[in-house]
This record gives structure tokens, sequence and C-alpha cells, in this order.
DNA sequence: TGAAATGTTGGGGCG
DNA sequence: ACGCCCCAACATTTC
């Protein structure tokens, strides 16, 4: 029997994970994991921890069918090839990914090693170039895109053997054990958890997502991006017949049409996909940059939305799309300046996704937002935080305020703002940013460039 | 997966 | 009773 080294990537998981399953059934297989600096060194704090959870978790797993991981140090680039010669390995399996610097890397490894590479794409529902017009492109269009996703069948993958384990020659993993909280809602068992939470209120999605002072979403965003579920089998778990469920499948397919955009153009992490936005002039404010980051610029639910991100590394979607337009439109600035920080913090930092959405929310990308869109932070707050719950809960500060002037505390005199417990410049900024004035200057920006 | 500006309509106040 | 104005309320267009 051949031995084959499974490479653990974004896929930090053993049920459903087809390229696993094909490599238990023919081959002893050996599980490693390659601890790659810029997994480090790329995340913010939440995503660390998250990671290593997941990580941790997955050495559980296969420590509770007899295997273990092996954790091995250093860039991939540089490790794995000694390591699958040191190891007598006859063949590498793993998941793919889409980003440039992953398939840079694999591209070298496969030339690099001898042993024969086997590649899936657990990770997605359909892999890259599986999904195309009747000219054999990727649409760049979403709903195109999506009326071809969903004809396309979508098995799942189930293991019916047990895993014949080898060990390697070195383990090096010094993850000290009490950085790791015993939790039980990371990894796979704690994907299966969301995922059963979710099926419980998804027939409300379609209401009840765009309020983010609701459980209204599926939590799912970091267990895809680390892979501790895999899409398909979330999919199972849906039917197209409800419309809630609808609703979240086509998240699913907006997923993978980011991931399969990244695949054909790999520049779209550093340009506007839409090349006539490539010369906006952005304005280069580190103050202002820091005062967004921080959740300080004086719109509550902008800074509620921020300071929910840093304290705790994710942030609802609603509030997502808020917080990216004021930094894009009002503030002007550099669409991959958000999009970098959002993607250190966010525990689901994904390159595919965050690029994706960022460049939809700067009207940049591939079927965009257009360019004249400018959210107003008051309405949006109005009408999905109405009660101001979300606000008073990540800018306690303001919980004073009533219902209605919770949104734009500046629009109120000095005297109802100190009976609220309110004094604007001290105990809560000004607006940093006028909201007309920020918008007009937005689309005179934004026709300039498209001149 | 907007918002603001502009246009239209119709009811009510009033001389 | 009539014309006129005001202005919500809704519709359309523009950014």
């Amino acid at each position: 029997m051949t031995t084959a080294l499974f490479w653990f990537r974004k896929d930090l998981r053993i049920k459903n994970n087809h390229a696993w399953v094909k490599a238990c059934e023919t081959h002893r297989v050996l599980p490693v994991f390659v601890l790659e600096p810029q997994i480090i060194s790329n995340a913010g704090l939440h995503r660390r921890n998250q990671f290593f959870l997941n990580l941790s978790a997955l050495a559980e797993e296969i420590q509770s069918i007899g295997g273990r991981l092996n954790v091995i140090h250093g860039p991939a680039s540089d490790v794995l090839p000694r390591y699958v010669r040191e190891n007598n390995i006859d063949c590498l399996y793993f998941n793919a990914d889409t980003t440039p610097f992953s398939r840079q890397r694999d591209e070298f490894l496969s030339n690099e090693i001898s042993a024969q590479t086997h590649i899936f794409w657990g990770g997605l529902v359909h892999p890259p170039e599986t999904v195309l017009t009747q000219k054999g492109e990727i649409s760049k269009v979403f709903t195109p895109f999506y009326k071809k996703w969903v004809t396309i069948p979508a098995p799942l993958s189930l293991q019916n053997v047990q895993p014949v384990f080898v060990s390697g020659r070195e383990n090096d993993w010094e993850i000290e054990q009490d950085l790791i909280p015993s939790s039980s809602d990371v990894g796979h068992r704690g994907a299966k958890e969301r995922l059963e939470r979710f099926l419980k209120v998804a027939d409300d999605y379609q209401e009840s997502r765009n309020i983010p002072s609701v459980e209204g979403t599926s939590f799912l965003s970091s267990d895809l991006h680390f892979g501790t579920i895999g899409p398909r089998e979330i999919l199972h778990r849906l039917s197209p017949n409800r419309e809630g469920h609808r609703q979240f499948i086509r998240q699913l397919a907006w997923r993978d049409w980011y991931a399969h955009l990244l695949y054909a153009n790999q520049e779209i992490p550093l340009k506007a996909a839409n090349r006539s936005y490539e010369n906006i002039q952005w304005r280069d404010d580190s103050e202002d940059l820091e005062n967004w980051e921080k959740g300080r610029t004086g719109y509550p639910i902008v800074d509620a939305g921020m300071r929910q991100l840093s304290a705790t590394g994710w942030m609802h979607n609603r509030v997502r799309m808020i917080t990216a337009s004021f930094l894009v439109k009002h503030l002007l600035i550099d669409w991959r300046k958000g999009e970098r920080y959002f993607r250190r913090t966010l525990i689901d930092g994904d390159v595919a996704q965050n690029c994706g959405n960022w460049q939809w929310v700067a009207g940049t990308g591939f079927d965009a937002a257009p360019y004249f869109r400018v959210f107003n932070p008051v309405l949006q707050s109005k009408k999905f935080d109405p009660s101001g719950r979300y606000i008073r809960r990540w800018v306690p500060e303001l919980e004073g305020m009533s219902n209605s002037a919770i949104h734009s505390p500046w629009e109120y005199d000095e005297a109802t703002l100190r009976k609220h417990g309110v004094a604007l410049g001290e105990t809560y900024p000004f607006p940093m940013v006028n909201h007309a004035e920020a918008r007009d200057r937005a689309l005179a920006t934004y026709k300039k460039a498209r001149e």
C-alpha cells in the first residue's frame, strides 16, 4: 500500500472532505498541516485564535479515529519537499485555493515534489472553470452565473473507509495547550451546531438577515473560510423550495462566483476589476483611516459596526456594507486599505470574498454597485436598526439617547444631548464628515475618474 | 443589496 | 361655488 500525505489547508475537517476520502480509499495517510508564517503574520488576534482553535479541533478529530495530525513549521515551499522525501511519500492530496499566493506556491511545489499531486476543490460548491457561459467563459454578471450554477449537481462525499494512518518522522507542534480554551463551538462540531441553529430560523432569513440586532444570519462565514464545514454539506440541508433557504443558497453562489472570478482574474486584490475606476483620486489620510478602524467616525451605526469587528472579529453583513461604503465614498479612502483591515481582523477574512465584496461596494468590481449609489448611514441606521438596539450594544455612550435620536446625535441641541448623558466632542465624537458634502465629493471624484 | 432631486396629483384651507 | 395655493404622498428621473 502506498503512502499519501494529506495536506490540510483551508479545509480543517475530515467530514465531507472529498479529497480526504479519496486519499484514504487507496493509501495509507499521513495528515499534515504546514504552519506557514503568513498565517500568523497576516492575522489579527481573533482570526489567529479562531485558526488555532480550529486546528486543534481538527487534531482532536483525527485523534478520535486513531490518527495524529502532524504540524510542521515554515513556508510550505521550503519545508514540504524535504518532508515528502524524508517520509517516503508517494503522493500528495489537498484542496486547492484560488488566491495568487496559493496558486503560485502550489505550482512551484508540484514541480519541486516528485510525488504525484491530487488536487480537489472541497472549499467550493463547484470548482473554478466549471460554471461557464455558452462561450465557455465565466460570466462577469452574477445572475447568469447563478442560473447556470444552480443547475449543476453537487453530490456529497461520504466517508466509508477507516483510514490507515502513518506517523511523520517529526512533529514540532508547539502550541501551548493553555492558549487553547477548551471550546466545543469550534471545528466541524461547532460548524454543525451553527448550521443546526440556522436551519431553525432560515425561513426568516430574507427578513431578518438585514437586522444586525437579530441573529438572523448563519454565522458560518468563518467555518466556510477555514473549511471546518464544506459548502456542499450546508447546501444539502437547504431546500430550494423554501424562500429563506433559496436566498441563502444564493449567497453560497455569490461565494463561488467571487472565488471563480479571482481564479480567472488574479489581479483582483490589487486592481479595480473595472479598469475605468483604476484612476480614482483617493484621499491618503491615515488619521481618517484610523478613526474609521477604531469606530470614531461620529456616525453611530458605522462606529457600532467597527467596534463589533475589533471586539469580536466579526461584523454583521448589513453593517459591513454600511461601514465599507462609508470608508470608500464618504472618506474617499482606497478600498484596498479597508480590505486589508477587514481581512486581518475578520475571523472569516478571505481574499476572494473580501476583495470581491469590497470591489462591489466601491463600485469597481464586476457587476458592482453603481458609482452613484452612496449609502446614507443615518437612513440605513433608521431602516435596519430602528430600535437602536445594535448601536446601544456597541456604542454604550449613546445608551441614553432616544430611539429616534440615536442615529444622528449631532442633529440635537446641547441641552437635549446633556439630558441623555451625551456631550459631543467629549463623550462621543462629532461626525467626521458632513453627509451631503461627502456625497457630492464622492460623486464628483468618481465622475472625474470615468472621463 | 440607494438616495436625492424633480415631477405629478389631489385634498383641504382660504379668500 | 370657484380658483388659487400649499403641501403631503406618491411616482419618476437622476446621480
